[in-house]
DNA sequence: AACATGATGATCT
DNA sequence: GATCATCATGTTA
């Protein structure tokens, strides 16, 4: 299976750039979790950019906020916020310090830990449904708003090179569940993959650079 | 398959 | 007080 002996973490210099290209590169990387105790890792298969500037979706688009200012920091931390009172959404920190930016992690096939996920995320549960959604990833990997502002270049959260997809492996779509800016194409994710979440945009999406 | 709904609370105007 | 980058479960067909 996925030996991740070899893998090497990514620089913070992987997120000092435009929130978009970060987004597309990030899939089929590694995301590796060292929280209470236990190691679990999964592939990155759907992200979505969240744009510092004109996009009205994103939460940087009203200037800096106690929830949002870790945007304006430097690149390659997390930002973590709680959603609809009960799950927490993973996002990382994108473009040089002073410009806000961050993408969020919205699906993972699970490569490591597997047991651990599942209880975390309670029995039973078919691997699919381990990491298919945003609050499920966090959930699985033990991910809380502890983990804001959280380094992702060292434990216990970080990000490792994996497999980067070809173009060809990657489609693109509108982004999921907003209301502003909601045709703006921002949506990442593998091809075929059975990891990602169920939309109809899956169906007609297009590749990355056809 | 598609759609509707309730749970639950921080955040911002 | 309204909003919200969600999930699980239920109903309808």
């Amino acid at each position: 299976m996925s030996d991740l002996h070899n893998e090497v973490i990514l620089p913070r210099k992987f997120y000092r750039d435009s929130t978009k290209t970060v987004a597309r590169n990030l899939l089929g990387r590694t995301l590796v979790s060292n929280i209470d105790q236990v190691l679990t890792a999964g592939r990155i298969v759907e992200v979505e950019a969240y744009l510092g500037s004109g996009d009205a979706a994103a939460h940087s688009a009203n200037g800096p906020t106690p929830r949002t200012r870790i945007q304006w920091g430097p690149p390659g931390n997390a930002y973590v916020y709680l959603i609809y009172g009960m799950y927490c959404c993973l996002n990382f920190v994108t473009e040089p310090e002073d410009t806000p930016g961050c993408v969020l992690i919205r699906a993972i096939k699970p490569v490591l830990g597997l047991e651990h996920m599942k209880s975390r995320r309670k029995f039973p549960r078919k691997v699919v449904d381990i990491g298919n959604g945003p609050g499920k990833l966090t959930q699985a990997l033990g991910i809380s708003r502890d983990h804001n502002g959280a380094d992702l270049t060292r434990n216990p959260l970080y990000v490792s090179d994996g497999s980067p997809k070809k173009d060809k492996e990657v489609a693109v779509s509108p982004r999921i569940g907003i209301r502003h800016a909601a045709e703006l194409p921002l949506r990442f994710f593998v091809r075929n993959c059975e990891f990602v979440t169920k939309h109809a945009f899956n169906r007609y999406a297009t590749g990355f650079a056809d």
